[in-house]
DNA sequence: TTCGTCATGTAATGGGTTACATGATTAC
DNA sequence: GTAATCATGTAACCCATTACATGACGAA
């Protein structure tokens, strides 16, 4: 396979195009406009990607919008094709444990919209797991600074913890409204 | 200049080393107890820098520790050399804008006790500052995200932002502190 | 004696950015 | 007319990881 299997740039395009087709530099300024690793890609990312998934078949290219008579060249509109939507369609379904790191957990998670309720359980529990984890780490760190006592590198190593602890919160706040979104039906993402 | 002016490894090793030599392995491990872009320090990434270093002549090797009777050969000790440790002094009394950015904030944040107060004021402003721009890129985007009506990816944005302005706060606190520090002397660090 | 950890290193690879290069369109 | 933004692309580079390779030491 040309493209790599969970390559969460081209995951990021494709959840793009998926709404609706189109070209190079709207779909950076979408992504930009996101949180997540892309929020700044460059132009030295983003085209070669988009050619890389025209040669896998998993874009098209079409010659700019539906009004040709309104000048504009060079424009190129990219959209999905069948393959795109099924790979697109089973990456949706899939929930590896790369699904729940740092950056491919925000990604995933804009895509939640497009996801199965039962798939976007599974993500949330295991970035929660992955974070537990993490708050695990930095405690037994902390104690180990705090003997060489370092009261910055202590403070910062406390407010990254509060951190992590707070995304944990929020974490159960989004599984409990899944949880009762499933038994109930409905009303998904309102834990505002 | 072999070493990059602002080589953020560099600097974190030159702190590390600044409070006794030590060798490779018990560096990454430091390193790997903080927070920051050296969590998970691979042995690729350390080794060839430690030998940048020594070429660049800011730190020198010694075999081993002071007890040469009791084995273990094989073991290279690191230490600052005057001019490691000028460079070091130079890099702290500075900070430059990348002083704000992400990952050097916490490298730089993490030596604040061997950085002067007027120094770490600048750094704590600017990476304030920086904040507050983010701050507004996000709020941006909310509206436009919100547009497209997408519960999940609304629900991510504003965590984003509200993780954002919470790091806002703990800086207030910080500077108000620093601040207070200043005029009266004493007391560092204790916002929580 | 074998397994885990300590300890050091190199080569290949990956995944991005920066700098460079070009040109059309829009607003002033 | 000219500056900003739209729009696309390539080549060089940076800075890390992964995989590979080696070997000593301590404990079961």
């Amino acid at each position: 396979m040309v493209v790599g299997r969970t390559d969460v740039l081209v995951l990021a395009i494709l959840g793009t195009l998926a709404e609706k087709p189109l070209h190079g530099y709207e779909i950076r300024k979408r992504l930009g406009s996101q949180l997540g690793p892309f929020r700044a890609l460059s132009y030295g990312s983003l085209y070669p990607a988009l050619k890389r998934m025209v040669a896998a078949d998993l874009i098209g290219v079409n010659d700019d919008g539906p009004d040709p008579a309104s000048s504009r060249r060079s424009r190129i509109v990219y959209r999905l094709t069948e393959a795109g939507k099924a790979q697109l369609q089973e990456e949706l379904a899939s929930a590896g444990a790369s699904a729940w790191e740092d950056d491919t957990f925000d990604v995933r998670f804009s895509m939640f919209e497009h996801t199965d309720a039962a798939t976007r359980l599974r993500i949330l529990e295991g970035r929660r797991s992955r974070l537990s984890e993490r708050i695990e780490e930095i405690s037994v760190g902390l104690r180990a600074v705090r003997e060489r006592h370092d009261a910055y590198t202590a403070e910062l190593q406390r407010h990254g913890l509060e951190r992590v602890e707070r995304e944990v919160e929020w974490l159960d706040k989004l599984i409990e409204n899944e949880r009762a979104a499933t038994s109930g039906d409905d009303d998904p993402a309102s834990a505002g």
